[in-house]
DNA sequence: TCAAAAGTGTTCAATGTACACCCATGC
DNA sequence: GCATGGGTGTACATTGAACACTTTTGA
């Protein structure tokens, strides 16, 4: 059975590369018509869903792993990739039981003796800022979906995966108050009215029109285009693009406004 | 040899009983004589500096884990104690060639075999603040010594601990701007001065007098006292306490200041 | 009586917030 | 021409920063 074989071979790769007990997992936000959107897994056979992670390969950093992974799910690079918090209780997996586990997995149980797929581990989460439209959603070995969901639409996820994205977007929200957002969330060129959408959405709540363009412009990120986006029954936006040099700088100093 | 017996019986017991590739940090502050402290442990025969960490339990949650060595060096329970970041880069433990370690430790080469203590492993560091007066440093099997340094004076200490300091401070001075501070670093009565100095000792800058007194009271986490602190040459400063409540309240919804 | 440090309040600047008018576009 | 939404500027409120005088205490 070729599934099984796979299988047998993963579980060998898993044992002689990676680290046990440690793992990383991605929460991947998106930003599409308006809507932050979070990409997750379904596992082989279920209705259930997850988070995209992975393992830690022996001779491999840790950021370097969650950053393999996240190319691995979205084909992309070149992409925000920040850990924000490490979970590491020891019952997080104990959602189902270890047989419910292997059940949903359609595992064999002696591959619970074979590796701990179900066993304590200690997970650090990052959180990632992708741009969606260029984004390939890509399932893995053992699920059946990669797709976007709405972050309002999330369903009950598997582990404390629901917490994870909880945590994630509470510290981008944190982060947007300091930092730059959009350079990986946006298409290369966009008006101003996207870019406030960007952060309403992340932020849930509308801001002021006017103040928004100030406080954006203040923060000499942004470069006027001479194009317009045409299209609307109004006046035409004006198009911006990041300066790159700038918005490097003000991740880097963490300079923007504070609060 | 009693040593070598010793190890032996903690190298099992690691092994059985301990995540392998996994391990907490801690940065523990203190405060004292108006300057910030920090808890650091001296290798056994040598004179390298670490900081106190520890493993983690198959049936311990991460946090728990981090908990105990504190305790453990400490003397102390119901601390401030949070996790900032997970390090996690392969080569973070190879500031000193493996050889090195052992001989630093005094171990025998075999050790190495037995137990991975220089191979790599995925740490996450905590930072706790504590009564400088009640703790009791406390040094470990492989330590001579356990003692306060001053955050100014830390020496270059083994592995990336002088980072990992480094980003404490960095996420304490940040938690000083939306959390309030000061139930574990301070006596239960202190003066308004008392909290100033310590504020400026975390931040490494003087704050004007008048406007720092308007912000702490506006927090409304303090209480006066009938008291004052008398001995000085001067007016008598009235002694405050943490209203507790209000305290657990603004550390749980992050209410204070933003910036 | 004097030096040292604490108690208190006001003024000014900067920042953030609220708000209004005019303009371009597509139907 | 008219509805929709974008471009721009001004007034007000709130916040934070700067600053001075008086009071208490021990030597």
């Amino acid at each position: 059975m070729e599934y099984q074989d796979k299988l047998a071979r993963l579980i060998t790769e898993l044992k002689n590369n990676y680290l046990p007990f440690v793992s990383i997992d991605l929460v991947i936000f998106g930003f599409h018509d308006g809507q932050l959107k979070v990409l997750l897994l379904r596992w082989k056979g279920t209705d259930d869903w997850c988070l995209p992670g992975g393992r830690v390969r022996h001779e491999e950093n840790l950021d370097d792993a969650a950053y393999r992974s996240l190319q691995q799910r979205t084909g992309l690079s070149e992409i925000f990739l920040q850990q924000f918090h490490t979970f590491g209780d020891v019952m997080r997996h104990t959602h189902f039981s270890q047989e419910e586990t292997m059940h949903k997995l359609g595992l064999p149980h002696k591959a619970l003796k074979e590796f701990e797929f179900t066993s304590r581990v200690v997970s650090t989460g990052y959180y990632a800022l992708v741009d969606f439209a260029n984004t390939t959603p890509t399932p893995d070995f053992f699920t059946d979906e990669c797709r976007w969901w709405d972050i309002t639409q999330v369903p009950p996820l598997l582990f404390d995966h629901n917490a994870m994205i909880t945590l994630a977007l509470k510290t981008l929200r944190r982060q947007l108050s300091y930092q730059p957002i959009g350079y990986n969330l946006l298409p290369e060129k966009f008006t101003m009215p996207d870019l406030q959408q960007l952060y309403e959405t992340i932020l849930g709540q509308s801001l002021d029109r006017r103040n928004f363009q100030k406080r954006m412009l203040a923060y000499n990120i942004l470069e006027r285009l001479d194009e317009r986006k045409t299209g609307g029954a109004h006046k035409s936006p004006y198009l911006y693009q990041f300066n790159k040099e700038n918005y490097e700088k003000a991740l880097a100093s963490e300079s923007l406004q504070v609060g």
